[in-house]
Formats: C-alpha cells, sequence, structure tokens
DNA sequence: TAAGTGCGTCGTT
DNA sequence: AACGACGCACTTA
C-alpha cells in the first residue's frame, strides 16, 4: 500500500537546502539543493505531526554525518512502499553497504539473488527515492569506473569522496 | 591503454 | 515493445 505524503519538510546543511518528504509510514523521499532556488514548498505551517518532528530531527542529524562521510547514527523509518518489490530488494542491499565500501551492480544484482539483472540494478538506483541515506552513490560500475547518479555524477564523485571510496584522480 | 561498438539480459513503463 | 545509473567480448588507434 502507497502512503500519502504527509509533509516537506526544508534541510539547511553546509551544501544547501535539502527537501525531506514524510508520509505516515516514515521518511519517504529526499531531494538535492536545487542550485538558485532558496527555500519553497517547504510545507513549515506548525501542523506537523509530533512523530514527524521526531523523525525529521534524526534525518538532519543523519543527513549531517553522512554529508560529511560518516555512517549515520540513527535512522527514522524509511518508507519505501513507492517502490516495486524487486526496486526494494535493492534499496534493502544498498543500505547494508557501509560507508567508505562501494559494490559493483553486478555485485548487488548477485548479492540479491538476481545475477542476470545486472541492468535492471541501475534501474533500480535511478529510482532510489532516498538518496544519499540510502547509498545509491555506492554503487560502481564493474570496471570502478563512476557508473551514473540521478543527481548528478559530482555528488556521486563528492560523496564518495568525503568518504575515502574514491581519489578524485581517476574517473 | 583508452575509447568505441554490438549484443545479452531483465525489471519497468 | 522500448528503454536503461550494466557487463563483456572485441576492434581500433
Amino acid at each position: 500500500m502507497r502512503r500519502e505524503v504527509v509533509a516537506h519538510l526544508p534541510i539547511p546543511t553546509k551544501d544547501g537546502e535539502f527537501l525531506a518528504s514524510y508520509s505516515s509510514a516514515g521518511l519517504c523521499g529526499l531531494r538535492f539543493p536545487r542550485a538558485g532556488k532558496p527555500g519553497r514548498g517547504a510545507r513549515t505551517d506548525g501542523n506537523i505531526p509530533a512523530e514527524i518532528q521526531r523523525w525529521h530531527g534524526l534525518v538532519k542529524q543523519a543527513l549531517a554525518s553522512s554529508l560529511a562521510g560518516q555512517a549515520p547514527r540513527k535512522l527514522p523509518p524509511l518508507d519505501v512502499s513507492r517502490g516495486t518489490k524487486f526496486q526494494q530488494l535493492v534499496w534493502a542491499q544498498l543500505g547494508r553497504i557501509g560507508a567508505g565500501k562501494t559494490m559493483s551492480y553486478k555485485e548487488v544484482a548477485q548479492a540479491i539473488g538476481r545475477p542476470g539483472a545486472v541492468r535492471a540494478v541501475g534501474g533500480a538506483c535511478g529510482a532510489n527515492p532516498i538518496p544519499v541515506l540510502v547509498p545509491c552513490h555506492r554503487v560502481l560500475a564493474a570496471n570502478r569506473k563512476i557508473g551514473g547518479f540521478s543527481g548528478g555524477l559530482a555528488w556521486k564523485r563528492t560523496l564518495l569522496g568525503r568518504e575515502g571510496a574514491w581519489e578524485e584522480n581517476r574517473g
């Protein structure tokens, strides 16, 4: 069942303002800062349920840690109900890749028991609604090249660089 | 080595 | 039926 989005809340960071989306089940989306667009659309009208405010506090801390290249202390529940079964399988696997570690699309495919679905894994990574916290940036091409990133390759290199998993030298 | 081409594969739309 | 955030074999330079 797909829950409705209940709130969109901004998260100011040294890298810009991210936007977090919540449903009654948990964090369901995270958007990168939009170049040129300062705070917008964020619903900050005070009618935010206490539970979501609590989750938001966790997300702010988790994002700060992640952007600093360190593993988040604690995450709120993640609502991935908008994803297909396959996508949820892939995203769950991404959550098992520790900070500073990487896997290839092929390795992820093997890890979830679908060794032939390599390309489909790429699609699922691209459909990840919660980048950074669900570390799709830690998936590289088999040849150790950068692969792709829906949020822009600059972000992928930055995130990996801060985790010490990418040398600016190559790629 | 580096870069380009073609094809197999499979989940999603 | 078409399209990928892929992987691999193979060809050129």
